[in-house]
DNA sequence: AAAAGTACTTGACATATGACAATATTTAGA
DNA sequence: TCTAAATATTGTCATATGTCAAGTACTTTT
């Protein structure tokens, strides 16, 4: 395999991985519409806030979100908002995914 | 949050999980082409059998391949193939991350 | 049909990475 | 400078990874 696709997919790993939480996805859920505060996620998620700010640099390290800060406050928003196109695709094959195994059960249970 | 969608994102951050690991980004890379048996991965992806399988398990695990027994061979092929398109979009996204960074270091060494 | 061989999977271990919660740091205002 | 609020970091525990060895399933050889 060529070397430089290989390093493109470590940078492709660590991308999927930041996305690998749901925690994380939680955030990127709220970063659809606006830019908003470290604080303005912790209702949301219903987490911490220690463990929502791990997560935001975890996000941030991966370069899916970029911040400033205002003041106290860090404002986090998305670096790309294509991020969102790959999430909803993603969780159209989850949903065809399930669709497909309880078609899989209704089979099963005429037999 | 709804409770529904807490359920799926639980469920996408176990496919972003299974694709955030570059091994199993080139066994899958191998895969675009064609279904392939475990050994036909090892000389592809550079790891041992009993690597490539676990890595393989975990991919099966998240709904990503699935496997069919042939004799002696275990042929593995996507369940849904619009997971390439995923990674295809992901890694535009990477890429065009990566000319915003270089862009960054230009402006930077000109001032 | 037993033995040997092939293709793959599983389990066990050491090490690396990730998650959460307590603690620390930074910042703004009195 | 002191206090309080917002955010970041650290320590501890859990989970993931890669390697080796053993196990399973099927095929071929004797």
């Amino acid at each position: 395999m060529a070397r430089q696709s290989e390093e493109i997919m470590e940078l492709e790993a660590e991308v999927f991985n930041a996305l690998a939480h749901p925690l994380r996805l939680k955030i990127l859920e709220r970063l659809r519409s606006s830019a908003c505060c470290v604080c303005n996620f912790i209702p949301y998620v219903g987490a911490e806030q220690s463990n929502v700010s791990h997560h935001l640099a975890i996000l941030k390290k991966a370069g899916i979100v970029r911040c400033e800060k205002k003041g106290l406050e860090v404002w986090y928003e998305v670096t790309d908002a294509n991020i969102f196109k790959i999430i909803d695709m993603l969780e159209e094959c989850v949903i065809s995914n399930l669709k497909r195994k309880s078609e899989l059960l209704k089979e099963m249970a005429r037999k």
